[in-house]
DNA sequence: TTGTAAGCGTTATCAC
DNA sequence: GTGATAACGCTTACAA
């Protein structure tokens, strides 16, 4: 990635500087500085330096204010899928917050590719970010280096293993009960569960909140209703079809993820299974296309936004100096 | 924004330097930085001097590097509104691009705000990005600074009335045209329009292109079918709404906006009509819900990803110092 | 090839 | 309250 030297860069004109406001304003540096930094100057030197720089356009170099301060009102956030409408529901809630407190966002895209989500972090690393928010695309994913040069970090939606931090998490146990649940009560009693790829947390916690239920109710587990898929529309497909195919098919299914829900319909719709004969029940964020659903299908959905919210408000708190021990604040879902 | 002083900054410990590489690999501090620059450095001191490194834990310091440099791998993407599947797409497109050619993209959401809008192509601006991509919230909105400095603009799906600036754009006309033509075709004959409010340029192109075929096919303007709202689904539910309570309502409408034919399809299914008798055809990326349209209603999709890459393909040569005169792409919409 | 040293534009520490 | 001045960590002439 590093290999091939930066392109040739064009020839940038100056832009002003410090020194230039202060020539002009008849002032030092410093009370330029000063005075873009909310310290005392007398007002008589203020009003000119604030017309000195409007009218020279000067803007203040943030590479320079960052190597020197070594921090920057910047917060990164890392998502693991921009086309899921959870992870930018999540980021519209990160933004509201931090912009209310002077701080941008930038969010970068790891696409749940360990890769990339690397990059990103030393990219961000390298740049002195007042914190970092993210959804680990693995629960292995090293933030260590943050953690060393005590910029804070939260994790979102899902853990980390190896690293002390804020989390912000939803229920989803509780979640996937909840879903399930309403699927025996509604009088279906094979419920299958599709859900993402063995290994995910949040997929395996959705497993299990479904598996308790079935337990509760049957008494057997229902393992063989279980499949496990690529977290997509397309694996929510798949993982359908097969259970279609089973011998003896479930007369239900829980779905503990918002795209595959998706797929799922779509399995069913092209098998011409109506979703009031055969029970579906989605946990997860399909707000987007909430009308397109058919009324039969029950959705609970995840307070992506607020999710967001909280992640913010727990890095300001950071930035700000707290150091209380890491917590883990589990977001309750709204009452549907 | 600017007015409270910074949160007062945790004490950050210090990171390793280029110095101290150099003086744990016994070189100077110019061949650390040679070394990471893919300049020519003797085997023997490149390896003690990656060896060092990685020791050190050494990141090189972006900020300084940016200070001196005056330019950083980055690319600023500011779209317009990151919960419109449309937008994300085009993120996706000019990440593929960008990354592949070693930069980065930071993703700023403006959420068609000015105000929003500007902070970031402030914030951008102080940081000396590589270049900018952007999808305007106005068509005044204001790049001059970007190009006083140097630093290449390109703007997507929307023009910048005030800026000479590479484009990328979508036949935004010519697709109206073929959404509205496949509904005559149909044997529809009251076409009405539904898209965005009166001054964006992607709607008012995708109006006229709804009225060239109208006219073509009816002789008699059809002004009173057209309908222009909010870009989202409740501007298209209530659209809609207004449409069917006309004394003579139209037997069909083409919807210029993805969200915006959500809440259409929403407003005629609650109206009890099937969109087999109300001919409905949308222009807009519905990929993410696209299975849970019914199949009667035709969907016209934007090349969205194509138009990020298009954008990303744009600004890379004109950082490599590409000084053509500016261009408009124009991405045509893949066969369906 | 390698080293020395002078900045890049800020902010912070001193004196005044 | 204000002004010199020395960093911050890196790149890059220019020398060697």
């Amino acid at each position: 990635m590093k290999d091939k030297p930066p392109v040739p860069s064009a020839h940038r004109p100056a832009r002003a500087t410090i020194y230039e406001v202060a020539t002009l304003a008849g002032v030092s540096p410093a009370t330029v500085s000063r005075v873009f930094n909310g310290f005392n100057v007398s007002a008589k030197y203020a009003n000119a330096v604030k017309k000195a720089a409007s009218e020279l356009g000067f803007r203040p170099n943030s590479a320079a204010r960052t190597l020197r301060t070594r921090t920057s009102e910047v917060i990164t956030l890392v998502i693991a899928d921009i086309e899921n409408p959870f992870f930018t529901a999540l980021a519209r809630g990160v933004e509201e917050v931090a912009r209310a407190s002077g701080y941008s966002v930038v969010l970068c895209n790891s696409d749940e590719d360990e890769e990339r989500e690397k990059t990103y972090l030393a990219m961000a690393a390298a740049q002195h970010m007042a914190g970092v928010i993210i959804t680990p695309a693995t629960d292995h994913t090293d933030v260590s280096e943050w953690l060393a040069h005590g910029t804070p970090v939260v994790s979102v939606d899902r853990t980390l293993a190896y690293a002390n931090v804020d989390a912000v998490m939803v229920d989803n146990q509780a979640g996937a009960r909840d879903a399930t649940r309403r699927l025996i009560e509604r009088g279906f009693r094979r419920v299958a569960c599709v859900t993402g790829p063995s290994g995910t947390e949040t997929a395996d916690e959705r497993t299990s909140g479904w598996r308790d239920v079935m337990l509760d109710h049957g008494g057997v587990t229902p393992e063989r209703y279980l499949v496990r898929a690529l977290a997509k529309d397309s694996g929510g497909r798949e993982a359908m079809e097969k259970l279609l195919a089973l011998p003896e098919p479930p007369d239900a299914v829980f779905v503990g993820q918002n795209l595959m829900g998706i797929g799922v319909l779509e399995a069913l719709a092209s098998a011409g299974i109506s979703p009031e004969k055969f029970g579906v029940s989605i946990l997860g964020d399909l707000s987007f296309a909430a009308t397109l659903i058919p009324p039969a299908v029950d959705v609970f959905s995840l307070p992506a936004r607020e999710m967001g919210r909280t992640a913010a408000q727990l890095i300001l708190e950071r930035i700000a100096g707290d150091k209380r021990p890491p917590r883990t604040v589990v977001v309750r879902r709204s009452a549907e």
